[in-house]
DNA sequence: CCTAGCATGTAACCAGTTACATGATTCA
DNA sequence: TGAATCATGTAACTGGTTACATGCTAGG
């Protein structure tokens, strides 16, 4: 169901199309919730089928016309529905690297040490860019709106990055210190 | 692609019936991949046509018969290149709680605080079962298999589980703290 | 010349959820 | 008496991915 909610997020912002809402998606949401264009032009129609959004269509030239949508009445309840509704679970999770790692022990020491050096690089680039990236554009898109509260939350999301990366980090350094440990103890002996 | 190679790790471990395989799941690998015996028991047909596993059927009274499945060679060989396979992307993730935080910018204070308190509590729970329940089921599990360096990986992945919680904890407690701190200076003003 | 960006979509497929169906046994 | 455990499945549906289709413009 959250795809028409993150549909409904944006919107609450100001009108727009598909496609900008893909790039919105894309600069922001990406690590917590994304979709591709094939699923959300689909979804916009049903949702103003429903009565949560409606569109205008802009005329173009050497382009496909575009079709801006807007939140209405509606779809501003749906939202903030959703906004307010309890947390009465942890939402079920599907970690296809831990689950590798789960099932690992019939890997040998260095087939094991390479996939978490692997792993390391990619979270170590992905903390840089939470870093960089995206504090940049945060920061830039409180300039250009002046959403300061909403920007608030922009942060907060971008900060659970940050953490969240960093013990990432910390879990694998230890990890792969273990395994190399046990390794040369084994060779020592 | 996932619910396979789950069923045939836990088959590599030795047969059993998908009702066992569900078990195992959810005492298990839960947190980072689940299924229903909706999904698994049609899954493990279409393995079985496809040569990854096999099934002997053993006749029970009362009950349905059991229905017990085996990790073929080609199934193995499927597993283990699974295993060895390169992470080249981070997995992408869908996270419905910091989505709605996300765009809970259009919220009042106290039911943003609320929010995160419902949350709070969860997690601590959750971060409990990880110290207590799994860490014991593993130690059993390990005693009654004999399977020490699978023993490891389990470890391991209920240790990124502890890590996860303690991250998150903290994350929360900050939010919470940085919305009443700035909530005071509001009232106090 | 080729790639990226703009801008819309459809169709076929795969993965996953929810509901339905059966039926015995054990425990509170 | 009712819920939980054992044990199998099917059917209908929803959510999401991949591939296909079109076509112009700008920039390296």
């Amino acid at each position: 169901m959250s795809l028409r909610h993150t549909l409904l997020g944006f919107l609450s912002y100001g009108p727009m199309t598909g496609y900008d809402l893909k790039k919105f998606m894309d600069n922001s949401t990406q690590h917590f919730w994304h979709a591709q264009l094939s699923q959300i032009y689909p979804t916009l129609k049903r949702m103003e089928s429903d009565g949560l959004v409606e569109s205008m269509v802009l005329p173009q030239e050497g382009k496909p016309n575009k079709k801006v949508y807007s939140i209405t009445v509606a779809g501003r309840d749906v939202l903030m529905n959703w906004l307010r509704s309890a947390t009465t679970e942890l939402p079920p999770a599907k970690e296809p690297n831990l689950l590798r790692l789960f099932f690992s022990g019939a890997l040998d020491d260095d087939t094991l040490l390479a996939q978490l050096r692997q792993q390391l690089a990619l979270h170590r680039a992905q903390l840089q860019r939470y870093e960089d990236e995206t504090a940049a554009y945060i920061e830039q898109q409180i300039i250009e709106t002046g959403r300061e509260r909403d920007g608030m939350m922009w942060e907060l999301a971008r900060e659970f990055g940050v953490g969240y990366e960093r013990h990432y980090l910390a879990w694998l350094e230890r990890a792969v210190e273990m395994i190399a440990r046990s390794q040369d103890g084994q060779k020592g002996a």
